[in-house]
DNA sequence: CCCGAAGTTTGATCTGTCTCAAGGCAGCCA
DNA sequence: TGGCTGCCTTGAGACAGATCAAACTTCGGG
């Protein structure tokens, strides 16, 4: 998220030891108390709200954002001193420390180069939130659908786009803030306009330009 | 928004000019290319997007966020160097001081109080957008609505509570993320179960246990 | 005191998306 | 190879809220 080198925090980090966590791992629960500031090593985290039963569900139900190491997770929360804003599930193998909040505060205060950098970090957080509500304010499923699929392709050898699908279905669907049967529709949908083609986990964009305007870019 | 006296930042503000602006006016587009940065030294600002023409309107179709004066006006834009993220529309008279980027990046840079209280504000901040969108996409129309009530109702001197409302409804329905007709019948629908009564500007909460629950506080 | 413009309420209808319930498909372990 | 177990897809239906259109308030100005 941060756009530094890790070295700005290694200080910081350095009492701390790593711990592994397996995909699925629940990292934070919207309201637990925040004692210590987590930072995230390597690793993917996706943050979302998980539904009404807060079981040991290893996904959410609807996605508010997500993150890459190395970085801090929900540095709202260590910063503020709040409790944690939203749920956070570890979606690959993650490691990640934790730094006593007294440390961290501390460090706050007393380096430059860390203040700035968490600026950075919580300014590009707060950005990338805004993006997503006004993209699913001002959109619906399929154009956000589109967008999706343009921001994820890869330009092929022959300039053919195409999405290679990693995660699970139901995953994508809550990163887009639909249900998993929408999604699945609005690829039908999409496929039977021609917009895109393939089967199975491989998406081609056979027009996107027709899916750009779709999406309005 | 900051918690801190305005007093951090003046030396900044020293070589600006306060401007002045009535209500309605239209204080940054989304898009608009970020040259200076904005300070609101008083008045009250409403964030959001405006409906597809992007007309002169002075009011927003939906509402993301809002703040008081002082503090900056989306300062992410300002820290990270991007065009503004969502429309910024004056709601009462309104003083405010533009910065050159110029001198904003490099006081950040310099001062350590400085990028500490930026800090606070942003992530404070990001902290109410976070709420803003886990109550939306976890409560119902109704639900937003009687928390609304709740957070703006006063306490009467016979411990009867009530709201005055204080804006046209087609701003609190904004506000709320609903259309004002919506809001409307929300409104008679509260009046007919009798958790609320009163009319025109004025709303007595009958039944504040209910709404509480209703809200899902 | 009446008029007109703007805000608000209401009813009818529409639309997009979710939910529920089957069915189809794919991978995996015996 | 055969079944088992999840995932994905499909269809039918339900529902919240938006939209449209019209009647109804409110309120300031002549």
């Amino acid at each position: 998220m941060s756009a530094h080198p890790p070295s700005v925090f290694e200080p910081l980090l350095a009492h701390s030891t790593p711990e592994r966590r397996v995909p699925g791992s629940v990292l934070l629960r919207r309201g637990d108390a925040t004692d210590t500031a987590l930072y995230l090593e390597s690793g993917q985290v996706i943050f979302g709200i998980s539904g009404a039963a807060g079981g040991h569900d290893d996904w959410l139900e609807h996605q508010l954002g997500q993150m890459q190491g190395p970085g801090w997770v929900d540095p709202t929360a260590a910063v503020l001193g709040l409790p944690a804003a939203m749920d956070a599930v570890a979606q690959t193998d993650v490691v990640l420390r934790q730094v006593p909040m007294a440390d961290f505060q501390a460090a706050l205060a007393a380096n430059r180069q860390i203040s700035i950098s968490m600026l950075a970090g919580v300014a590009q957080a707060h950005r990338e939130q805004t993006e997503l509500a006004v993209s699913r304010l001002s959109k619906g499923a399929e154009a956000r659908c589109a967008q999706w699929l343009l921001e994820h392709a890869e330009s092929n050898d022959k300039g053919a786009c195409s999405v290679q699908l990693q995660q699970r279905k139901r995953l994508i669907a809550a990163q887009l803030g639909i249900a998993p049967e929408t999604l699945s529709r609005v690829l039908r949908h999409l496929r039977e306009r021609s917009l895109i083609s393939g089967s199975g986990r491989m998406v081609n964009l056979v027009d996107p330009g027709a899916l750009r305007s779709l999406a309005g870019v």
